[in-house]
DNA sequence: TCTTTAATGAGAATGATACACAATCAATTC
DNA sequence: GAATTGATTGTGTATCATTCTCATTAAAGA
């Protein structure tokens, strides 16, 4: 949960004997532009790139979220759409969390600092290196509730 | 978030024009069942269920945990491991959390009371109708950091 | 008991993600 | 700064969790 740059990526990545690849640092720069609650899907990365001309292949677009979260670099939302989202994994004061409704998917973003303070505290009680910590709440939106539709 | 017994799901069933089924009926049987700190794959509950003499087919089985879910019966746990695990939810004083190794999927349970709390407040102030509210903790476990392993 | 229509079971379809492997190239060594 | 090494990429293919289709069955209510 810290700010990366191109360096600070490259020289994290090298001393586990592993490369910075233009790829790699492509794709940190389209995280570190996104704008504010913006969560994007690796599909949707995936045209984001094409669009922009950057031709990444999918495998890798997979390969590297998955690399960029478990290193902490980015984390991994389940916003009950059937496929993951990922967003920057920002320190305080920007960390935040999710309030989604299971119906429709509005996404609601939320902070609330006790809630660090918790993932922080119980992963050193257990021993475990904290990487990301995130309170999903699943709820019905107002829309949906009024919509009276079959779950 | 309360204790069902199979007549309550029958009514709770009934008042949207739903039916209890003997399956709906066992299916939450085997989740009242189930140890502490057991979560059950649409799999597992299924080899369970087979052995147990009950055929309840997998698509079945499928729609049932999503249904369930989706009333605020059961919550969806996404544990690292590429499929969704099911737990009865649970009201306070049993409601908790997970704790997860990203690397072995080891996973343990805690309890915070105040983070349920939060997730009321937010939903409500939200104006959104609570189903489920989990902290998560993607971590790596003490083992895994040993072991000097490829991410 | 009869009617309505939700639910089931079996199999096929879908789609997100992982994998295999030859070609490439980032980092290190000489 | 060329050679070496093995991590990474791209393409195509495979996997497997989950959803869909549809004929059949059976809850619920009258
Ligand atoms: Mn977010
Ligand atoms: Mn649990
Ligand atoms: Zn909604
Ligand atoms: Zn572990």
């Amino acid at each position: 949960m810290a700010l990366y740059t191109a360096t600070s990526l490259k020289s994290e990545l090298n001393e586990r004997g592993w490369r910075l690849t233009p790829q790699r640092e492509t794709i940190l720069q389209v995280f570190q532009n996104l704008p504010k609650a913006k969560h994007l899907s690796a599909e949707e990365l995936y045209h984001l790139l094409q669009g922009e001309g950057e031709n990444i292949s999918l495998s890798t677009i997979y390969r590297t979220l998955k690399l960029m979260a478990r290193m902490g670099i980015l984390r991994e939302l389940e916003l009950a759409e059937g496929h993951k989202h990922y967003e920057l994994n920002q320190p305080y004061p920007h960390h935040h969390h999710h309030l989604i409704c299971v119906r429709c998917n509005k996404t609601i973003e939320f902070k609330n600092d006790s809630i660090l303070k918790t993932g922080t505290k119980t992963a050193q009680k257990e021993g475990y290196h904290l990487l990301d910590c995130q309170l999903t709440i699943h709820a019905v939106c107002p829309t949906c509730q009024r919509a009276l539709l079959p779950i």
